[in-house]
DNA sequence: CTTATGACTTTCA
DNA sequence: CTGAAAGCCATAA
């Protein structure tokens, strides 16, 4: 699969980017303000092709899943880096196990 | 056209 | 709280 960016994930790109720092979003409300409620799962897909492709435009380590985690990925390496990032940014883990209080660092699109 | 896969979510036990 | 199963849908071959 290794998806492509020729899709319409230019919207949910757009969404990705316009997460302000410090903050996370999960990946249904990403697809939700894409204009593709339901999509998360390819949701996470596009940001997999950003992380290829558009990884120093889009800040796809603001994006998490429902849990307040970070996604599993096939690999643990980004998934450190990912949450290395969120804390340079002030997103701190505190509810620990690696899991982000989505009440105090969820995006709210209202803000 | 069909098959396979995946950074998810939600529900039920 | 944890864990398993089903649902969904775009992209690639």
């Amino acid at each position: 699969m290794g998806a492509r960016q020729g899709a319409g994930w230019q919207r949910v790109y757009a969404v990705v980017c316009a997460i302000p720092a410090g903050r996370v979003a999960t990946y249904a409300q990403v697809a939700a303000l894409a204009g593709r409620p339901g999509h998360a799962r390819q949701v996470g897909y596009a940001l997999f092709a950003l992380a290829r492709d558009r990884a120093d435009e889009v800040p796809w380590h603001r994006v998490i899943n429902a849990r307040g985690e970070i996604s599993r990925r096939s690999d643990r390496g980004p998934e450190d880096l990912q949450r290395a990032m969120l804390e340079a940014e002030g997103v701190h883990f505190s509810l620990g196990h690696g899991r982000v209080d989505l009440k105090r660092f969820g995006w709210r699109p209202e803000s």
